[in-house]
DNA sequence: CAAAAATGTGAGTGATTAATCACTTTTTAT
DNA sequence: ATAAAAAGTGATTAATCACTCACATTTTTG
């Protein structure tokens, strides 16, 4: 049963993700995520030095997978409005598919009982909005938007945007569709934008 | 030393928000709670059943007090787009003065312990988001917003851009000044429903 | 003023849960 | 094959925390 180490921890950290999409945080105790993987408690601790430590892999494993989700829209082979939309769309998408990305979000853990999740989850939100912000820098100077613009600023509030969204999603129970949200808010970020 | 229980209530529930905004929802225990009122653990369980029925009536009173600071921005004595510019402001001074408001939105303990605290922040925000979508509706209609706009899903909108703002400031540690974000969120929001 | 009601408290209880440890089994490397 | 390393486990620990209870004090009321 003894399975190679790689292997186990990735059970561990998608047991985890479908845990707290299920569950919320709070109730992923070692025990229960040692249950869903189909090993003891205590062999958790083999592979992860806390549960913390746990969390922070998820993190991370979640946003190795955003990024790559959204990687074609930051490489410029077409106008910076239509892979804006299209990065709208897929954000929208691979949360709906992660709803374990929400929970951790939302989550008391992360905002104040360990800096270091806090600190990882900051890191991402500002590599994300400043590739936003190029995205937008690029759409004004090709003049797919207005001049006037503050490229960091508009990519702040997009974030801010899609945040909120998905927050009233988790607080009404997940139960309306958020990926049929893109088409709307697009057409409310395109006209703030243009 | 025994203080009528309304009094007390009251007490208690300033703690506990004091004590989110400064710690986090998950540390404010009842023994916290009850240190910073003066009192023993046990004297909490006089005034409120439930720890959770503390956080019910914490949740209610940051309700009441925000509808009364907006009160004036729901009632037509002036232009619904200034209207809805002030309402932009007052709810981030709002938020600002007091921080507990996000904590106690993002907490797993709402999220997921709790259903009726949960739904009493569903029916909080419900009514907020009908109130600017009437605003938002009178705008259209009185010509200072555009006439193809969803009053309803404008206000969803620009509901979730308030809180995705809030929570970027929760996980930055409030360590930049909200009510600063105002003007250029405003500028935002007008371009979008110009 | 006296009875009743409200408020307050110290000392628990029981439930939960991350983490440890001594020991066994399995896998890997030489 | 065999030694070392890795993976696994049952039992336990230590800490936390909401909540209870019997009893004391204060406040309210008739």
């Amino acid at each position: 049963m003894g399975k190679p180490h790689q292997q186990r921890k990735q059970e561990i950290i998608q047991s985890t993700l479908a845990l707290a999409a299920e569950l919320g945080v709070k109730k992923v105790t070692t025990q229960a995520i040692a249950d869903r993987v189909g090993v003891a408690q205590a062999t958790i601790f083999r592979h992860f030095k806390t549960r913390d430590a746990i969390f922070a892999e998820a993190i991370a494993w979640l946003a190795s997978q955003l990024f790559l989700v959204l990687s074609d829209c930051f490489q410029s082979q077409q106008d910076a409005d239509q892979r804006l939309q299209r990065l709208v769309h897929r954000q929208l998408q691979f949360i709906s598919e992660h709803k374990g990305l929400p929970r951790l979000l939302f989550s008391d853990r992360l905002h104040l009982e360990s800096p270091a999740l806090k600190q990882a989850v900051q890191t991402i939100m500002q590599r994300y909005t400043r590739e936003v912000a190029e995205l937008i820098e690029e759409g004004i100077d090709r003049g797919h938007f207005r001049q006037d613009l503050d490229a960091m600023q508009s990519a702040g509030f997009i974030t801010a945007l899609i945040q909120g969204l998905v927050m009233r999603w988790s607080i009404f129970n997940f139960d309306f569709d958020l990926e049929q949200e893109a088409k709307p808010l697009w057409a409310f970020i395109d006209s703030a934008l243009r």
